[in-house]
DNA sequence: CCGTATCCAATCAGATACTG
DNA sequence: CAGTATCTGATTGGATACGG
């Protein structure tokens, strides 16, 4: 498909759905890190670094309810629990990793155009 | 680069900002209804139809700071505004189109995760 | 260890009214 | 036609404390 041949308004919105969906503070961040494998939640969470308790939580949730992850509970003491990708999860994988090359080939780009910007705009003030 | 490669944190904060960046509720869907050409402010939100005035202007200031399109004033009475992708936004239409491709080949089962999930959940209520 | 519940600040997005 | 300004409700996400 030609990029040009994209713009059905239906489709763009199912798009603009799945990306606000994906699009949230720790999906993505949550999705590639469980992209090397299964893992726990405090083991998730340190890979992470700086997500709260709370958002690891309702994240993992979201994931789990769109059938992107599944959770494994060890009924052992202490408790284990493990998330791990679904094959719809793996799959994602590769559209976000495209994204992300985008991102990591323009990066810094972005941030010239928006110093430009801002420079033309607010450096009166 | 194969998927298993791509969760080295640094990047993965890179990637998630960007989707955070393009993940709000209309830039993706500007961004696509652009594909096809340059086009006006109104003729834009004619097209998109749902959209209002306000967070039109919002979204196309966004995107022109961070140089994916283009504004072209022209003096003429009554005021011309068009809006025009530029080689930076044509080329995230590449990534963005892979993304969606996931979303129409996998939306339907994602939907179905989901009533799977509320069923097994939320059913007693 | 793995969550849930509550509170709270910040941001977002719609509606409306007004301007060049 | 193409915006800007303002107000308001809704949603988001962090901190903290507590429960199994």
């Amino acid at each position: 498909m030609s990029v040009g041949d994209i713009h059905v308004p239906a489709d763009c919105r199912r798009v603009g759905e799945i990306l606000q969906r994906i699009g949230d503070k720790w999906t993505v961040l949550v999705v590639v890190t469980l992209g090397s494998g299964p893992m726990r939640f405090n083991e998730l969470r340190r890979a992470i670094g700086s997500i709260s308790q709370r958002m690891l939580t309702l994240t993992l949730r979201g994931l789990e309810r769109d059938g992107l992850v599944t959770r494994t509970v060890f009924p052992t003491v202490p408790p284990r629990v493990d998330y791990e990708l679904t094959e719809l999860g793996r799959d994602l994988l590769g559209p976000v990793a495209a994204l992300g090359d985008w991102a990591r080939r323009h990066g810094e780009r972005i941030d010239a155009a928006r110093r430009d910007f801002d420079g033309r705009c607010g450096g009166s003030t």
